[in-house]
DNA sequence: CAATCTATGCAACTTTGTTGCAAATATATT
DNA sequence: AATATATTTGCAACAAAGTTGCATAGATTG
């Protein structure tokens, strides 16, 4: 387990912290998504705010985690299952949205359906949110 | 114009005010979505800002507007073409963000396919966001 | 282990969103 | 048409979320 966080740290060139081990394993525990305000509450003051932003920006930016499109403001995080590289993800699957429990789930096995789309549009990245009850709030 | 904008509120049971008339102007002129900041601006300081919470939120509960999701922590806006009845929306269109214009557009003809979820989800909603190049763009 | 490079925490600040309340405006009533 | 009632607005004060600069602490490299 702590090598694979260093590992995947050290692939992308980031230096081995305590802050971003850390976070890192938040996510490789918690298999859905987590916001801002998760990380700071799961870390338990561990870590001052601006470390947790800028953390969550270097992840992003090495492709590690992405971000979940919401109807309300919380932008949510995800960890990358795999060969998301460096600024392009492959992120096409579903994201299922709990309005009970409010957890995000990554469904990696619902791929995005195509859609198309009126002439003049050029797609790059399609992007579906499912809301509804989680298999954990029946 | 004008009389089709005090109809909408009379309609919804929102006394005709100025500000409600401005904003809901502003959504029938822009076709695409607005988020808070953008409304703010092209207001010109005119409201309050909390006048244009309150009443985008008066909106929404009336389902004249509703809101859309995106990857960035931007809510944006945009008027429900038809029926939808008060807290419940059929906003099963699809969405397109452009990466080079910013602009959001409904995309009204596009409806929202419906994806085989996983044992133990049960969907309420469906949401779908295109990011790419819109037709003005190009 | 020292030198260098990078990340962290703090402080101060900006932006975004919320709440209570008195004044202003819209609607209903006669 | 003028008043009474109900609703909305703007202000102030606040809370939450996010950003920036900089000195210190910690990681990496040779």
């Amino acid at each position: 387990m702590n090598e694979q966080i260093d590992f995947l740290l050290k692939r992308n060139q980031l230096s081995v912290t305590g802050s971003r081990k850390k976070i890192l394993e938040l996510f490789l525990d918690s298999k859905g998504a987590l916001a801002h305000g998760d990380i700071e509450k799961k870390t338990g003051e561990k870590f001052d705010r601006v470390t947790v932003y800028r953390t969550l920006q270097s992840f992003l930016e090495k492709g590690i985690i992405h971000t979940i499109p919401t109807a309300d403001n919380s932008i949510r995080y995800a960890l990358c299952i795999s060969d998301c590289t460096e600024g392009h993800h492959h992120d096409n699957h579903v994201h299922f949205v709990c309005s009970d429990c409010g957890n995000t789930t990554c469904l990696a096995d619902v791929t995005v359906p195509l859609v198309k789309l009126p002439i003049g549009f050029k797609p790059q990245e399609y992007q579906m949110v499912v809301n509804g009850i989680c298999k954990d709030c029946q």
